[in-house]
DNA sequence: AAGTATTTCTTTTTT
DNA sequence: AGAAATACTT
């Protein structure tokens, strides 16, 4: 275990009122979050049950679960919540459903479900929609629950009459998923806070169980997720935020680094401590980040320093275009792995957007590097585990619309858009689900005969699954439902290859492990699972990351530059380095470069020893050539810092005056 | 209703 | 260029 630094050991003993620390990159801010856990347990002797920690990945959750445990023996640990906001927010609703107006077993719905239903929503109403995007107006009702703003006031201070429509749509919205029993992603947030200004003795309740509360990464935090840390922590005031504003990249969802300095104002008692020395990085790297951030305005002003040798020039590579970027970066890896005996895990290629993978992955698999991409479809976005968490929703919540329409088809069942149609008008003329309106007499005389009689049976079906998952054993059941619909076999029907059918299929039975796991974990325990709560709960548990953990095997990690916040790695490749790619075109003509200039900076902080940019002197966008420009950020950088490769008799002059540059840039080049 | 051809749109970032 | 929505056949 590493010694603290003084500041750092402050942070951790200071316990007797609300604290900030603002902690830059590389600087140690998990250990500092582990260790006052620990130091709050045996120090200052308040029971793990009663400290709750809270992170915004289920990943920074679970690493910090693990280090926790590390330190703590468990029986002193017991009860210890760690969990990300919306885990946290969902156990709330999950014990005060009946407070809300929910039945258990209700459904979470996914960006991509509420979507549907918006539009299905507005399809129904007249609500002609007149040149606006479909996202536009979820994204602004997201930004609306975000800013705790309900229906009705959003309605009273609409700006323009866009507003007033889109308020309109949300209140339906809000209807339609109560009426699913349903509740979006914001809402688990959204919920609890509503309910505890409702209900003053619920709020007391937690507030009993919550005695100390530390959150990470602060800067991220919006409007709705600061008040209900400020309700829980209220005049007591015992906490600990960890954030640094720097690291701000989250605005477009809703975050809001200001809170970090509206802290002070809500808590005129709060100490601030900055943690400036960074373990991380080469002096360089560092003076690089530092430079480039400067340009952006500060409330809190720091400046991060390090013990580490100077380290090597920052390397900026010209390509002919993208296909020669991507060769160029699988080549460099290859080349630098084999002259200085490193493993593949040593490095990282960041980007900014997903699509800029896509290339790079061809490139690795030509070169046989291994490597493991992250950020790009997350296992629950996959189609097989969509279709099967709705099955799996359905027999818990048959009211969930949204997953009722999804699987009704799926295996064929010859069950068509008429037919739906027909049982879609039924149901809302009855103001029921449509299962329910299966059930109902008069469906007869608004629904086809023969399209009718499918529909029950699949309802009958579920029916039966519904009764036994209650009765059997629930895992064998939901395995025994897989087999039922033939679900492999329409899977070999729908893939490319017999291969990624059976790779879906195994998809789908880690999905089942995971739910027996879940059921096992809780058994005997305080919070024993149910069936329901484990169903609802994997909406928001992202297994593909346990799933990576389990090989930590040696590969190149690909990740979008969101996505590397948190982590390090030994050698980082920052690809696109083009105006309108890193400086994304969306943020110049909002112009919010500030936002992108962060990202900029978590990027060039995630290096240890050597950071490489390249970027591409022409590149196809839409299928069509497009001659770019250099970011604007490179710029930015120190320039005796840099070292340009491929750029003509610029190139050369700034090699001369560094000497042996060209040689291994020409070495590199003819490496494969 | 299912399968095939054509057209249109896409690229921020994610709990 | 590629994916996804839509139109057109069987």
């Amino acid at each position: 275990m590493n010694k603290l630094n003084p500041r750092q050991n402050e942070a951790v003993r200071y316990a007797d009122g609300p604290l900030l620390v603002l902690a830059g990159a590389g600087s140690g801010k998990t250990s500092v979050i582990t260790r006052k856990i620990a130091y709050l347990i045996e120090q200052k002797g308040i029971p793990g049950r009663h400290i709750a920690a809270v992170t915004f990945t289920n990943k920074a959750a679970r690493e910090m679960k693990e280090r926790v445990g590390r330190i703590v023996d468990r029986g002193k640990s017991r009860g210890l919540i760690v969990s990300t906001f919306h885990n946290l927010g969902l156990n709330m609703i999950r014990e005060e459903h009946a407070h809300l107006g929910y039945y258990p077993g209700f459904s979470i719905f996914d960006a991509e479900d509420a979507k549907a239903l918006l539009q299905d929503l507005m399809l129904r109403e007249d609500t002609a929609d007149e040149g606006d995007e479909l996202s536009d107006i979820q994204m602004t009702i997201s930004s609306w629950k975000n800013a705790m703003r309900r229906p009705e006031e959003a309605y009273s201070k609409a700006e323009d009459e866009r507003e007033q429509r889109i308020a309109l749509i949300y209140k339906r919205y809000n209807e339609y998923l109560k009426a699913y029993n349903a509740v979006d992603f914001d809402d688990l947030i959204l919920l609890p806070v509503l309910l505890f200004r409702e209900c003053p003795d619920v709020l007391a309740k937690w507030r009993r169980k919550i005695r100390y509360m530390l959150v990470d990464e602060y800067q991220d935090t919006n409007v709705c997720q600061y008040e209900l840390v400020k309700m829980l922590v209220a005049e007591r005031a015992a906490f600990t935020v960890v954030g640094d504003d720097d690291q701000s990249i989250y605005a477009w969802r809703g975050a809001r680094p200001e809170n970090l300095a509206q802290l002070k104002q809500d808590f005129p008692s709060l100490k601030i401590i900055k943690l400036e020395q960074n373990y991380r990085s080469t002096s360089r790297i560092l003076r690089c980040a530092n430079t480039v951030i400067a340009n952006n305005p500060h409330v809190f002003e720091k400046a991060l320093w390090s013990e580490h040798t100077v380290g090597n020039e920052i390397r900026v590579i010209r390509c002919r275009n993208e296909d020669a970027e991507a060769e160029r970066i699988a080549t460099e890896i290859l080349d630098n792995k084999l002259k200085n005996g490193l493993e593949f895990r040593d490095f990282a290629v960041l980007y900014r957007g997903n699509h800029q993978s896509r290339l790079l992955e061809m490139k690795m698999q030509a070169y046989q590097i291994p490597y493991r991409m992250s950020g790009g479809q997350s296992f629950f976005s996959k189609n097989e585990i969509k279709d099967a968490m709705s099955y799996l929703r359905l027999l818990v919540n048959p009211d969930d619309d949204a997953a009722f329409l999804r699987v009704v088809n799926v295996p064929r069942r010859e069950i068509g858009p008429r037919t739906l149609e027909q049982l879609n008008h039924y149901a809302r003329s009855r103001e029921v689900s449509l299962f329910r309106a299966l059930a109902d007499m008069g469906a007869e005389s608004h629904i086809a005969e023969r399209g009718l009689e499918r529909l029950r049976r699949f309802a009958h079906w579920v029916d039966r699954t519904c009764e036994r998952l209650h009765t059997d054993n629930p895992v064998h059941v939901i395995k025994q439902l897989f087999t039922d619909i033939e679900y492999e076999e329409w899977l070999h029907q729908h893939s490319a290859t017999p291969k990624q059918a059976e790779r879906r299929m195994e998809n789908i039975w880690y999905l089942v492990e995971s739910i027996q796991r879940m059921l096992d974990d809780g058994k005997g325990t305080a919070d024993e699972t149910g069936i329901e709560d484990a169903i609802t709960r994997l909406v928001l548990r992202d297994m593909m990351e346990q799933r990576e953990e389990e090989d930590d095997s040696d590969k190149v990690q690909m990740l979008t530059l969101h996505a590397s916040k948190g982590l390090e790695f030994p050698h980082v490749f920052i690809m696109g380095m083009e105006e309108e790619i890193l400086p994304h075109r969306a943020s110049i003509e909002e112009g919010n470069i500030e936002e992108e200039r962060r990202l900029m900076y978590v990027g060039i902080t995630r290096a240890r020893e050597t950071l490489s940019m390249t970027y591409a002197a022409s590149r196809k966008q839409y299928g069509e050539k497009i001659e770019t420009i250099p970011s604007r950020f490179l710029d930015e950088f120190p320039e005796e810092d840099l070292r340009w490769e491929g750029t003509g008799d610029l190139d050369q002059e700034a090699n001369q005056k560094k000497g042996k540059a060209t040689l291994s840039a020409l070495l590199g080049d003819l490496g494969v």
